[in-house]
DNA sequence: CGGAAAATCACCCGAAAGTATGAACGGGAA
DNA sequence: TTCCCGTTCATACTTTCGGGTGATTTTCCG
């Protein structure tokens, strides 16, 4: 939407211009060139906020020796932008909690509790809560 | 150097078409719009390219020892009563595949996916696959 | 061979889960 | 103060799950 109005919007300025200014020589260049640098700026600004961050995967092999000594990935976590409040509900989701018990456990609404899976499952790039009980141990955010 | 010859081209493109399309109605609209596709994308494919790669992730893989030392608990399996199918749907299932997944995975119909479930939620006393998962892992029948 | 257990599949229905969208609010940061 | 983010909640809708029931076919064992 925003797109296309200010397209429109720069095209019904060029049309005005056109009226106005039609003494200009080269004014259609000048139009052009504004319209592509505008639109350069656009493009930019769209492929830096609508695009997820690409991330390089480095996969370093960590052996462990019990399941006692976990310690959270603080780095995973805050390189998937995961809150506080997700990590709890990633948590009671791995203890095999449905939404409902979920909402009464946090004493939020059950809407609430699909809000912070939807985000949980964006961010894990998942796309039920069992993977992301999966994925989520694999990474080291929650024990094993 | 790209940037300016590109504008440069579609400057040239749009006099010659100027002189050849003339009799098109809204033949300003048309370049005007071309050219704001052509240098979104361009923007786009700049932010894409010439900017750094974002963020770097590291995943550190935690193995954990006993994943070798794993071995199923067949006393608990057989007191349970599950049947091979059964736990052929029960890793399935730890390994977060949908009902429709499992059963292109097995070759049979989703219904008897759903079957199987059933009757392994009522041997492992759970109520969701997620509480089935959680506590097949607790009772040794599938790898931590 | 006969029977039990397992495996297969179907249908219905309600519950749970998940998606999409929008909105309100408070707390920091610019 | 304005803007962004996290949290909260809601509504509407689609998909998936799970329970209940019944039926047919395979497999296996005595």
């Amino acid at each position: 939407m925003l797109y296309g109005i200010s397209l429109a919007g720069l095209l019904f300025l060029m049309r005005w211009l056109e009226f106005r200014l039609l003494l200009i020589d080269h004014a259609t260049e000048l139009y052009a060139g504004a319209i592509a640098v505008v639109f350069t700026v656009l493009g930019i600004w769209l492929a830096r906020h609508l695009t997820k961050p690409q991330t390089v995967l480095v996969e370093k092999t960590v052996y462990v020796g019990n399941t006692e000594t976990f310690e959270r990935n603080e780095a995973v976590i805050e390189q998937l932008g995961l809150s506080r409040r997700e990590l709890e509900v990633l948590e009671l989701i791995a203890r095999g909690l449905s939404n409902h018990e979920m909402a009464e456990h946090l004493f939020v609404s059950p809407n609430t509790i699909k809000t912070h899976c939807s985000r949980l499952f964006e961010k894990l790039d998942v796309k039920r809560r069992t993977q992301a009980v999966e994925s989520a141990k694999r990474l080291g955010i929650i024990p094993l």
